[in-house]
DNA sequence: CTGTTAGCGCTTTCAT
DNA sequence: ATGAAAGCGCTAACAG
């Protein structure tokens, strides 16, 4: 039926292992020989089976990809950014969407780990004692925009806290003084507390005092920065400029804007943080703080082959850079 | 080192096989004995080693699924569709990006059935010889949103013809007969050669002369919408209404004309193909053909895993439906 | 209900 | 440069 390493070398007259060298490219193998193996290869139609070379080698050359929800639309780009680099060293990926339900991830861990991957990337929302735990094994593990307490595990990551400030700032250097924000789930590893805190920093050194009522929490999602606008703009006192923690709920914002008549960014200022590609395809085009997503995959997934490897790191907690991106959603206060 | 499932035997002080029988739940052992092995699991911190097990069993648990490419916006929903309905029957998914082009395709095949997948599933440009050749393998396949000539290869895809027939159809009863239409790379399965074509069929029926100066071809993406619209509107006889063969383009289109001074959809119609999330999130909200992308990746895997458990298929082809998701893009010519 | 015995297809020493 | 042999960790008859 299926034709195993065997009967190559019966093909070819050789034993088992110089077919094995043959098809590892072991150096060792003269040349006639190698052609020869190589021809019944040939003949045969002979195909490695990896799963066997796995157990006998105990290498994959898969790894585990564990992820809030690849629909979710930050995530697309990270995953071609860590399937890109994956290939270039002879990896793939198991993918896997874990809600960010920690039982959920738990049980993907160790499924991932059941099937041997020779590494783990992981993206979820806060790094729990279970997490650490399940990290708790021979194969190296690298966290993707998120970071576990002290540094414990390799990651790689933006400055969240740093990007919402760097926003925020902006907009008090446009003569903002009345911002308001639209903050994500503050368990969220990519929108929640760290941009929160941003936000608030920003206006603490401005000396522009913090207003409750002007930051809104929700999902990160377009439907719930419409809605939560919509509820900011029938606030007695109006904001003149929001900050959104990311460009789908800035979108929604806008909508519910014009919606009520307002033009932005004339009448009011929105910035929020992602520049991911719809950035581009809304009118006013989004002023935005941008964050590579595909990067902080491809990173990460770098990161993980050195570690497999054993090759030596110099700085296992890796923060990427991140840049204003000046377009069309933020005007200057007219007074 | 590695806890082994000789180690749980010897600590339980039963055999392999027992030990074999309790972790894959068969019935045969007496609950006592099960308890015992059961604890003997916990104390050493066994974790079956999925590798081996699938080299004896001759089943990995794990599936194949080659995409173009995972950050296009049709893309992450459909594998959203796809690692659901795999969960759920307990695979897990190897994601491969293609980039439709083929000979990588063939290679990520190859490498996909190396690892002995159960089964793959397939979504990209046409299906060839190589193709055929490569998936005539003992592993069952699935295609996404193509099909293969005769119906070679079992599939699940959404009639394209019809689903621009029915588009523009829509905006034949409309009142238009100035229909443009922005077409995509008439070598993609999603948005190539049958929407073009179902956009004549439409015309024709309705006896309106075709046009070849009003069909623009182009990347699906807003880019190539918008530029390949700006260059539509300079023709001296304008369209009233366009029907591009993605959301994406559609969206494009319109912000090509929203920049040109026109109104959507008073001066002029768009309607497309897709209904992504994104449709919602424009305004006007995009009027467009629903094809739902989540649906045909949770039915492909489903049937794939009715393939690789070998139950009956009474239809091997499947057809999903589409329907017009009538929003604000499209109004009624007023002459 | 439990144990014994063969493999699954390959890598990897260790000889030669 | 090549071969022999011993596993890798598990499943799956088969026997009892």
């Amino acid at each position: 039926m299926t034709v195993t390493i065997y009967d190559v070398a019966r093909e070819a007259k050789v034993s088992l292992a110089t077919v094995s060298r043959v098809v590892n490219n072991n150096p060792n193998v003269k040349p006639t020989t190698r052609q020869r193996v190589l021809q019944a290869i040939i003949r045969l139609g002979y195909r490695p089976n990896a799963v066997a070379r796995g157990l006998a080698s105990k290498k994959t050359t898969t790894i585990g990809v564990v992820i809030p929800d690849i629909s979710r639309a930050v995530f697309p780009d990270m995953v071609r950014g860590i399937e890109d680099i994956a290939l270039m060293y002879r990896y793939n990926i198991i993918l896997c969407n874990s809600d960010q339900n920690e039982a959920k991830e738990i049980r993907l861990i160790n499924t991932l780990l059941e099937k041997q991957v020779d590494g783990l990337l992981f993206l979820g929302e806060r790094i729990t004692e279970e997490h650490l735990h399940a990290f708790r094994t021979s194969v190296p593990v690298v966290l993707c925009g998120t970071s576990a307490p002290h540094g414990a595990i390799p990651s790689v990551d933006i400055h969240h806290e740093q990007a919402a400030y760097d926003a925020v700032q902006l907009l008090i250097e446009y003569g903002h003084r009345s911002i308001a924000m639209l903050s994500g789930d503050l368990h969220d590893p990519l929108t929640g507390y760290a941009r929160f805190h941003g936000y608030k920093r920003a206006l603490a050194d401005a000396k522009i005092p913090y207003r409750d009522e002007w930051v809104r929490t929700g999902k990160y999602r377009y439907r719930d920065g419409f809605l939560n606008t919509e509820r900011l703009l029938q606030l007695p006192e109006k904001p003149t400029a929001l900050f959104a923690c990311t460009d789908e709920m800035a979108i929604g914002a806008i909508h519910a804007m014009q919606d009520a008549g307002l033009r932005v960014p004339d009448d009011i200022s929105v910035i929020s943080i992602g520049n991911i590609t719809l950035a581009e395809m809304v009118r006013p085009l989004l002023t935005t703080v941008a964050q590579q997503m595909y990067d902080i995959g491809a990173v990460s997934m770098r990161l993980l082959t050195k570690l497999i490897h054993d090759e030596e790191i110099v700085q296992p907690n890796i923060i990427l850079e991140h840049h204003l991106m000046m377009r069309n959603s933020v005007a200057r206060l007219h007074t």
